[in-house]
DNA sequence: CAAACATATGAGCAACTGTTCATATGTTCA
DNA sequence: TGAACATATGAACAGTTGCTCATATGTTTG
C-alpha cells in the first residue's frame, strides 16, 4: 500500500485507496470542532473596525464608555455594545469607579495577537 | 493645565479642558482609519470556522480543492469560494498541477497568528 | 427620595456573509 | 476535437451582524 509523506501532495479527487486514507489522517490532525469554532469566534471579534479601535484606544490608556465613543465619533450605546462583546470574549476587562466604567485590556495576549495581524497587514 | 501621564485613568464625560486634549492624544496614536479598517478585514478572514479549518488542513499538508471538499464535508464550490477570500488576502497560494490545483500557506506568519488565537482560546 | 449622569440592554432594520445551484473556464487524453 | 474531470464564478437566498433608538439599571449628590 502506497503511503506519501506528511508533507507530499496528496492524491486528488477520483476514488482510491490511497485517497481516503491520507484524508484520514489529515482528519486525525485537525482539532476538534468546538475549538475550531471557538477559534473562528474569537477572531470574529476582532474582525470589526470599531473593536479593533476600540483595542488599539486601550493599547494608550485605560478608558470609559463615553470617552471611546467620542473618540471613535460612535453612540455611546454602540461602543457599549461592543464592549460587551470584548468583555464576553475575555479581551477587555470593565472596573467601575463611581457612575463611570472604565475598560482595559484583559492580558497581553491581545495585544500580541493584533500586533501579528498587523505585521501581516503591513508588509 | 492638567495633563495626566500615559497610563492614568482619562477624565470621563462631562467637558472639561483636560478632557478633550487626552482624547486628542489617543486619537494621535491611533493608526490611520485606513489601516485599521486593513486590519479589521483581516481578521475576519480568520473569522470563518470554515476558513480556520481549511487553515488547519493545510498545516498538515498541501492539498487540492476536491480533497478539502471532501474533507470538511462541504461543496467543492463552497471551498472554491473560501480559498478564494483566502488567497485574495495572501494567507494561501495556489500552484496548478494538470487539472488539479494544490493550494498551501502562504507564509508562516498565517500559523503564528492562528497560533496565538487558539492560545487564547484553549486558556 | 428625586434628579442627573454613566452605562447597559432590547428591538428593529439595513448591510453583509456563507452556502448552494447552475454554469463557465481550463486541462488532459483518447 | 470532444469527452471527462478539476476548479472557478455568478446569482440568489437564509442567517448573521452592527448600528440606532428608546428605555432600563446602577450610582452619586442635593
Amino acid at each position: 500500500m502506497i503511503l506519501p509523506g506528511q508533507n507530499e501532495p496528496l492524491e486528488c479527487c477520483e476514488e482510491r485507496e490511497v485517497h481516503t486514507d491520507v484524508l484520514q489522517e489529515v482528519r486525525d490532525a485537525l482539532p476538534d470542532d468546538e475549538l475550531l469554532y471557538d477559534l473562528a469566534e474569537l477572531f470574529k471579534v476582532f474582525g470589526d473596525s470599531t473593536r479593533i479601535k476600540i483595542l488599539y484606544a486601550l493599547f494608550e490608556a485605560e478608558m470609559c464608555v463615553c470617552d471611546i465613543a467620542n473618540l471613535l465619533g460612535l453612540t455611546q450605546s454602540a461602543i457599549s455594545h461592543q464592549l460587551r462583546t470584548l468583555k464576553a470574549n475575555k479581551l477587555v476587562r470593565a472596573r467601575r469607579e463611581g457612575k463611570t466604567v472604565y475598560y482595559s485590556l484583559a492580558d497581553q495576549h491581545v495585544r500580541s495577537i493584533v500586533g501579528q495581524g498587523m505585521e501581516h497587514v503591513m508588509e
